[in-house]
RNA sequence: UGGGGUGUAGCCAAGCGGUAAGGCACCGGAUUUUGAUUCCGGCAUUCCCAGGUUCGAAUCCUGGCACCCCAG
């Protein structure tokens, strides 16, 4: 009988390379797969994608696996980038990773996969698939430090039934450990941050490069001007710095935006109320199993990546939006981000943040 | 023009004869597969200017200059 053909998203990093190898000791047959899905830009300084599929070929050199390169930045900048900056336009803080996955890694690379006879694809994220109920689960990472499910809440059941992620069971040092016994190069890279396959950016000038800026006042709560800003899709809720806003007391902190008025609206203090909210609207909502869960569901929600997720009720109503409110007020709910929800180590899927509720 | 007050980093602001606190902003780094938050580090050889007293002045004295307030 024949392996197992598992096609491996390979970024040049440490989690996707031990996955590689991984799968290879447990016996699969293994293809890595190298996506390019960002066109270099202007900047010059950018090539770590150049890095990146070196340190790839490296490895799969290593581990004597063969490596294709893809590039799937028409279908990136169609599905994902294009959504990302209607968001900005709308005044929203979008979270491009999460589409990215849906779209791309679990959608494009899939039926690339596919199309190559492959029976399952695998990445390197930090979080587990499970059957339960005749179902297909997410689960979180096994480290509790690196779970990425948040990332992968939005992506589709029948894409995980294919989805192997072998490093979610693992910490991440246990995979730098398994990266250097096995001798790969990159053991001690360090992890990647920014927008995937668009890299670490000075935010706000990489959005102008499509979004012109828009100039308009800076007002307090009591509608005072207290300085300028250069466009409300540049500034997000909670940002604190980038205002400019000097003087007497606190720091100050982004609490809203007008549109209409092209004014944006900040607070003076980390702890003021208008930081905080009890509840939030979403809207579209993604549920992997059950789907969509019996409400009023009783769980938790992480309103962003890497926060403590919080205990909450969630109601539904008839279009399918959720209204989430929450034990305790939470600071930052951000209009763009994701809210995600988890019942124990399940992730049950989640929704983009519509409305913060007072 | 009289009377009072104030002039310390981009902005607030302590200091009141012993060799420039702190906060905000800004910059750099850490954390981070979004954006934020958070954390750590940096940030006035100099206190409006010019003289003077003193071992020593941002602090005292003299004279300017600027701004603010109240009178007119």
């Amino acid at each position: 009988m024949t392996a197992a053909r598992v096609v491996v998203g390979m970024s040049g990093g440490v989690d996707s390379s031990v996955a590689a190898a991984m799968l290879q000791e447990a016996g699969f047959e293994v293809i890595g797969l190298f996506m390019k899905n960002w066109e270099e830009d202007d900047d010059g300084t950018h090539c770590a994608a150049a890095v990146d599929l070196d340190d790839a070929t490296r490895v799969c050199e290593k581990l004597d696996i063969p490596l294709r390169t893809v590039n799937f930045s028409h279908e990136y900048w169609e599905r994902v980038f294009m959504h990302f900056l209607a968001e900005h336009r709308a005044g929203r803080t979008p979270n491009p990773d999460v589409l990215c996955n849906r779209e791309i890694k679990f959608k494009e690379f899939l039926h690339w996969a596919a199309r190559l006879g492959a029976d399952f694809i695998a990445t390197g994220h930090y979080a587990q698939t499970a059957v339960a109920d005749g179902g297909h689960r997410l689960r979180k990472g096994h480290d509790p430090q690196k779970d990425q499910s948040y990332f992968l809440h939005a992506v589709d059941e029948s894409a995980l039934v294919r989805c192997l992620f072998p490093v979610g069971r693992l910490t991440k040092s246990e995979v730098r450990s398994r990266a250097r016994r096995l001798g790969l190069a990159n053991h001690d890279k360090k992890d990647s941050t920014g927008i995937c396959f668009i890299g670490e950016r000075k935010f706000r000038s990489f959005l102008q490069r499509w979004l012109p800026p828009e100039p308009g006042t800076i007002c307090d709560a009591d509608d005072r001007v207290v300085g300028r800003h250069e466009g409300l899709m540049y500034y997000t809720i909670g940002q604190r710095h980038g205002l400019g806003i000097g003087g007497a007391g606190q720091a100050w902190y982004v609490a809203g935006k007008d549109l209409d008025r092209n004014v944006l609206r900040v607070v003076q203090g980390h702890d003021h109320p208008a930081l905080l909210s009890r509840g939030l609207l979403a809207q579209p909502l993604h549920w992997i199993a059950p789907r969509p869960p019996p409400a009023p569901l009783a769980c938790r929600a992480k309103i962003r990546y890497r926060h403590p997720e919080q205990p909450c009720t969630v109601d539904l109503d008839d279009d399918g939006r959720a209204r989430v409110s929450f034990e305790t007020a939470q600071w930052g709910v951000t209009p763009g981000q994701s809210v995600v929800f988890y019942d124990g180590d399940t992730c049950l899927g989640g929704g983009v943040i519509d409305q913060a509720l007072p």
